[in-house]
DNA sequence: ATACCATTATAAAATTGATTTACAATATAA
DNA sequence: TTATATTGTAAATCAATTTTATAATGGTAT
């Protein structure tokens, strides 16, 4: 069983495999990608190692084969299908966002209580939340984005999960509370600049 | 000297705090806060022991109280400059987000290298990169939030540094090399959310 | 007043997870 | 064939969290 801490790391490592691999490089050797990503070298072998996924006793590892490794770990088979709901500054950030395709999701709907949001073109359609159920059903969503504000934010997160949704992208300022089967990962971008701002000032110069 | 991982919890207790304030609420004991939170209660009374904040024995704490002393703690006794680099999607949004005031920080300047971006109007001034210097010493930013294509990324970041940014809450989807008197923050939407299907995924529903 | 008891405060022990250390195994290069 | 760089893995160490235990204290009820 692989650990929250565990994917993130996974994930870093891939990204850095996808960068050495744009460099044209064919292998990797576990002190390049410590290097990369700031993660000891032992700790990487220790990952891969737990995931099933070999290197070459002095031929380090493929890159490709890593990476069609992670991608059977992370990769879905189907296409998933995602939610979004709000529509304010973040939330029209992430709706004409491009990125889902890579990871082979899809953004299929938002949705938002203000009809005048709904009239405006995006490249996915806006709903009414009356119409969350279906949508949810129809396109069988289980991860939703969440950014409303705060002061809703738990009520909304509340309908979505009664409707069926079980992983939430929240970033709403609010600490949701939601059921065991429910997992929820916050974004919150002033508290993460508050952190930064704190370790940086603590710091010697 | 606290850690990463501590100011994490604290901002999510005052988050709390703030919540529970907002409710109506003069004092807030422990087991409370670790409803709220999911924080173990024990943890929450030495974490905030440890910070020097002390309740009432059987009278819990006083709510006012806790988030003043942790205003001390994180507040900033002056405002602080911040920079955002890069006007796409997220970064758009993020110059016309509103929250900064709170945390006592001010978006003082945005820079892009498109000059359709920099015609555009918002509430902060758009430059063309070539000014980062100026701005920097002129309003003595030590923080820059980071929101450019992953191409350009390190080289961006790198300008930055040695124009003396000491923090970075990076969302461009890239691993920053940096010196270490450097903090980075990564937000990373796609990776966040393709944990967030792994770990569903996983789960017997 | 007094006794009771809920809560904080703090220490110690146990547990868990991450990191480091150490070293054997082995494939590659010379 | 030999030397060596690298993986693979076990063991040891370290750090963070949780649990357990207990003392101190102040509020509440009587």
């Amino acid at each position: 069983m692989i650990s929250l801490v565990q994917t993130k790391r996974l994930m870093s490592y891939r990204m850095a495999l996808l960068r050495l691999q744009k460099m044209g490089l064919k292998k990797a050797y576990s002190y390049v990608l410590s290097e990369e990503t700031g993660v000891s070298a032992v700790l990487i072998r220790k990952d891969f190692s737990q995931c099933g996924i070999k290197g070459r006793r002095r031929g380090g590892y493929d890159i490709r084969e890593l990476l069609d490794e992670l991608k059977k770990l992370f990769g879905r088979e189907k296409e998933q299908n995602v939610i979004l709901v709000g529509l304010g500054n973040i939330g029209s950030a992430l709706v004409r966002f491009e990125g889902y395709r890579q990871s082979n999701l899809k953004l299929v709907a938002a949705f938002d209580i203000d009809p005048y949001k709904r009239n405006r073109r995006y490249s996915v359609p806006v709903y009414s939340p009356d119409s969350m159920k279906d949508v949810i059903d129809t396109f069988d969503v289980s991860v939703a984005i969440l950014a409303v504000p705060e002061f809703s934010a738990q009520e909304v997160c509340n309908f979505m999960v009664d409707n069926g949704i079980r992983g939430i992208l929240n970033f709403a300022p609010a600490l949701l509370k939601v059921p065991r089967h429910v997992l929820v990962n916050n974004i919150n971008i002033m508290i993460e600049l508050d952190r930064l701002m704190y370790h940086i000032g603590v710091r010697p110069r």
